[in-house]
DNA sequence: CGCTGTGTTGAAGTAATTCAATTCTAGTGG
DNA sequence: CCACTAGAATTGAATTACTTCAACACAGCG
């Protein structure tokens, strides 16, 4: 795929307009291109000298994992997205990340993103911009936690999910596909994967909507927005004033 | 204050050694002082052009509103955070924010950050550092309101604060002085005022942490961490090896 | 075939909320 | 100085949301 092309490289230039040198340094990002088996850590918290991915293709995770043994997963990471961006500015990961599916993703290395900070201050803006994008989806997850009941905080996800799929082609307003299991809800949504059955039971005994073997279909998506209080605005931010 | 001595570049001076011209180029951040008294809505969420700010003194907080009314506090700023920062990079400030006390804070134009960024390839670095940093400290919070009960976390965040406060000479190892009412904590632990009052009373009869008539006190400092399951290390993390 | 990971359901227990009432406290005006 | 007020803290009782434990169903795969 060309650098003109790839997710991130639309990601950004959303955001601000990208000149050719810019594109350049942009492509330096993307040294060697890596396949992972789900399941597979590919950063882990707490050790040092951690690489950044890119993720071309498949679904990856970000999570902690707490004293008792329990996990929360913060960020669920999709084509297009930065993976472990944070585990590179820190000397030591915050978090660790594990493939979801099969995937594909490129390795950037701490070195060339800095270096590129120093050669164009504006792809610079464009990063910190995109950093703040997802930290705006992870504060819009925690006032899920914090605020919503299960049934509500389950339709924010999905929609949630369902917005930022069609984003990279890979959804519509009808529904997606999502390796997600159960257990994996449980851990983004701070339920038990018992509990996380018996919501989607509710949701589509509701007529809301139905996951089931490995899709997601939207029955009502108006309602489903209206219950699940889901606005789309924080993923839809435009940057500012820069060309 | 000296630029040198303001607690914004001491946190950033902690990631990068910066020159003296990147020390001029932050002082030019700092346009005015301006004072707001407890309340006040500073950001205010869906607005556009809002403007950032440098917390100087006293706390605020970083909130969303729900649909049905409810809110959750998102974040706790104290003197040297950024407070607000996401909202000028977007077109639109994706949540609020309010003074907790009266508070002093510089105002912080858009441009005048992304100008910076052009001039200072090494201060662009040294804010996506603190934004990132700002960003973990999200995370946990979020990881908190996932999966722990509410005694623990309310425990886990009296200890963050305690941290935090002591990184810019607020407090100590036995406590701090805390403004924040039961209804601020109800709204930042995903809880009801009525039961944080509960949790209060837990936690000091069990002899870990009194908070009452807004001080914190920490009884078993040690004790509380492990009943908590906090780690320092999130809010610890140096920078890479930047010079 | 039997195994393992995933999904499903019921019944009992626990954590947190809701509603309602009461106390405490600091500030305000008479 | 006291009476009055509004915000904040406190407590009890009833209810709801979610978890826990245990059992079983189902599919893919060696």
């Amino acid at each position: 795929m060309s650098i003109l092309k790839s997710p991130l490289t639309r990601k950004l230039s959303a955001f601000v307009a990208l000149s050719d040198a810019d594109l350049d340094i942009l492509s330096r990002f993307h040294r060697s291109r890596k396949t992972f088996l789900p399941g597979h850590e590919m950063v882990t918290e707490g050790q040092a000298k951690q690489t950044a991915f890119i993720l071309a293709e498949g679904w990856a995770c970000s999570y902690k994992i707490l004293p008792d043994g329990g996990r929360q997963i913060v960020d669920i990471q999709i084509p297009g997205d930065f993976l472990g961006l944070r585990s590179v500015l820190f000397r030591t990961a915050d978090h660790s990340v594990e493939a979801v599916t099969r995937l594909e993703a490129s390795v950037v290395l701490a070195a060339d993103i800095l270096d590129g900070f120093g050669q164009s201050p504006r792809l610079a803006t464009a990063i910190l911009w995109a950093a703040s994008r997802d930290e705006a989806m992870v504060v819009e997850h925690l006032v899920n936690l914090g605020r919503r009941n299960a049934d509500e905080r389950m339709g924010h996800f999905l929609l949630e999910m369902g917005a930022r799929l069609k984003l990279v082609g890979l959804g519509d307003k009808l529904g997606y596909d999502c390796p997600l299991t159960q257990y994996h809800l449980a851990d983004v949504l701070g339920l038990t994967a018992v509990h996380v059955n018996r919501v989607l039971r509710n949701l589509r005994e509701d007529g809301l909507v139905t996951f089931q073997k490995g899709h997601v279909t939207f029955d009502d998506f108006q309602r489903l927005k209206e219950f699940s209080g889901f606005d789309i605005d924080y993923l839809d931010h435009d940057g500012p004033l820069l060309r």
